[in-house]
DNA sequence: CCATTATCGTTGCATTTGCAACGAAGTCAA
DNA sequence: TTGACTTCGTTGCAAATGCAACGATAATGG
């Protein structure tokens, strides 16, 4: 009609396409343990680094710094992060997992695992397409990814 | 620390990579139209398909039917659709571009190629990409897009 | 040392979102 | 035709989001 075609727009393409995807996981740990998006970037997150502050992850995991606060608040009431003031700091807020909060994430690790698999088992070119959303993270100013 | 790498984790690359390529462009449209996400696709879904319902962007533009009826209301109100009854079907809503809409999109188009462009210039592997992304669609039930 | 400036995490608030429920309109079979 | 069932678009509402402000703490410069 006019001479644009969404369905071809690679950003719209990359939204519909990671909204799918997401979704399909996201549904898993919201069934099993009532995480949200944002809570599970935390946990993954806390598993992966250690202990590290609120704004680390903001920078880190594309979340605004309230999400990770109430995210945090949330996981804290629920044992799985303990929220403890930096020593050294006094502004800044040491999050770690706890024992419970390690048990789930050894827990969804693996299904996270397979779910990726899942996604790419049997596509064509798998790894390369891999290795090119790596790259235009990069080029995308991922400074800190 | 454990055994889960989040950055790694397809899932969350591809929604970091995803937010950050939508917010540019949409930056532009919102600043120049007052657009948001949602209007948008249902601006360049008309200028594409012509007449249709809310259902049928409904379906193919991965929006809420609220989302598409809210955002069609608003469009209409700034004067870039229009809303008819449609005769056959008392139940359907006819949404059409009116001249200021096509002027809109006539404006936005050549943008939204050029940043694409913009995304993938110079970018090792752009046609495979683009070509994995399009079958990944395919393959995620993507049957309507 | 003090005053200014910057940073961190939380909170408030307006907007957006996803989901369910609803009325209106259409379909279908008895 | 009637009645039950489905589909479409809108609306209500609770939850999530993004952004700005705030108090508290640190860093900086004179």
């Amino acid at each position: 009609m006019s001479g644009f075609d969404l369905d071809e727009f690679l950003p719209y393409q990359l939204a519909v396409l990671a909204d799918r995807i997401s979704r399909g996981f996201s549904t898993l740990y919201r069934q099993q343990y009532g995480l949200s998006v944002a809570e599970w970037r935390v946990v993954a997150h806390l598993g992966q680094s250690g202990v590290v502050s609120v704004r680390e992850i903001h920078r880190r995991a594309m979340l605004d710094k309230s999400q990770v606060s109430r995210a945090a608040a949330r996981l804290e009431s629920s044992g799985y992060i303990s929220k403890t003031a930096n020593p050294a700091d006094g502004r800044l807020v040491s999050l770690a997992l706890t024992g419970k909060g390690r048990a789930m994430l050894a827990d969804l690790a693996p299904q996270a695992r397979a779910y990726e698999q899942s996604i790419l088992a049997g596509f064509d070119g798998a790894t390369e397409f891999r290795d090119a959303v790596r790259r235009l993270l990069e080029r995308q100013g991922a400074s800190d990814l």
